[in-house]
DNA sequence: AAACAAAGGAAATGTTATAACGTATTCTTT
DNA sequence: AAAGAATACGTTATAACATTTCCTTTGTTT
C-alpha cells in the first residue's frame, strides 16, 4: 500500500520498462481468462483491480477491508481467498511468502518466473524476470531428481530510495 | 516430521555428503555461540536439539507441543519465537516462508546461502548451496540498486521418491 | 423440469506470530 | 559481596493469516 510514485521503477522488461496501466493489464487479464475458457467473475475481477490499484503487496485482510469499502456488505475471508486461489492458478497473481501477500503479475501473457526484491522501508516490491535462475534451479532440481512445480525466489532488504534515505 | 530415512540425502557438500549427526551439530552450534560470546541458553539449545531430531520442517506451534511434553510445564509462543529469532539470527535455523516452519542449518560454520526444495509429498526438505545463484541475485540487485540482507529461495515440487511413488 | 457443477456467502475454527508487561538470571562494575 | 545494567524468559492477551464446513445461488446440461 505505497504510493506508486516512491516505488522504484526499473527496467525490468524490455518493451513495458517496468510501468503498466492497470486498467489494460486487467483487461488483458480477462481476455487470458477467456481464451481459456475460465471464468473471470465480478469478484475475481475487482479483487485484481484492488491488486492492481494498490500500489505494493496487499494483504488478504486488506483486500477483505477494500471490499467492504466498496460494497458496504461484509465480504468473509473465505471467499477472499478463493478469488485469491484462482488468480494464482490462472499466474494473474503471485503470493509473496516472506510478506504474507499479494501482488497482481505484470506478464501473465508469459509463462513467467517471479523474482521480488522487497524494500522493508517502503514495504515495495519490484518484479524482476531473470530467466538464468530459473535455469540454475532446473538444474539443481535435475540433480536431486526433484521435480519442481513452483519457484520463490524474494530478495529482502532496501531500495535505493529508502537506502539513501537512510544514509542521511 | 518426517522419518530421516525416507528424506532424499543428496551429496549437497563435498565433506559431509549431506549427513549430519544431530549430536554433532548441536555441540557445533554450542562452540560457535561460545566464539561469538552469544548465549546458547538451555531453553535455545533444545529448541535446536528438537528441530535436528524432528526431521523435517517444524513449525513453531509443534515445538511448543513438544517442549511441553518433555517438560509437562507449558511453554508460551513468545518463548519459543524468541529461541527462533535468535538462533536464526545466528546462522542455526533457517525459515522456510513458504511452509511457515523451520529447520536446522546443517552449515553454520560458513556463511551460507540456503537453498531448499521441498516435497508436497513426504513434507521433507533438501537444503542445497549453490553460490551461482547468490551471485545471480546479487547482480540484479545491484542493477536495482537495492541493498540485499536475506535471500528466500525455494522450490517446491516432489522429491524424487515422492514422485516415483506417484508415478505408479 | 431435474440433475449437475461452479461460485460464492456465512459462521466457526484453526494456525501463525507479536505486543505488552513483569520477573528472573547473568554479567559487570565498584 | 552489593548495586546496577543487560539479557533472557514467563504470562496473558491479541493480532494477523488461512481453512473447514455447510448452505445458497446461479448457470448449464440432459
Amino acid at each position: 500500500m505505497t504510493k506508486p510514485s516512491t516505488r522504484p521503477r526499473p527496467r525490468t522488461d524490455p518493451d513495458c520498462g517496468g510501468r503498466h496501466s492497470p486498467r489494460e493489464r486487467v483487461a488483458l487479464a480477462i481476455a487470458i481468462c477467456e481464451r481459456r475458457g475460465v471464468q473471470m467473475t465480478e469478484l475475481r475481477r475487482r479483487v485484481l483491480e484492488l491488486l492492481w490499484a494498490s500500489g505494493g503487496p496487499t494483504s488478504a485482510y486488506q483486500l477483505i477491508e477494500a471490499l467492504k469499502l466498496r460494497d458496504s456488505r461484509p465480504v468473509g475471508p473465505p471467499t477472499v481467498y478463493r478469488a485469491l486461489h484462482f488468480l494464482m492458478a490462472q499466474g494473474l497473481v503471485s503470493r509473496i511468502e516472506s510478506l504474507n501477500a499479494y501482488v497482481p503479475c505484470a506478464h501473465p501473457e508469459r509463462d513467467h518466473d517471479c523474482l521480488f526484491f522487497i524494500c522493508g522501508g517502503c514495504r515495495a516490491s519490484v518484479e524482476l524476470e531473470d530467466p538464468r535462475i530459473g535455469g540454475l534451479l532446473a538444474e539443481d532440481a535435475a540433480v536431486l531428481g526433484f521435480v519442481a512445480t513452483r519457484r520463490t525466489v524474494e530478495v529482502q532488504g532496501m531500495c535505493a530510495q529508502c537506502a539513501e534515505a537512510a544514509a542521511v
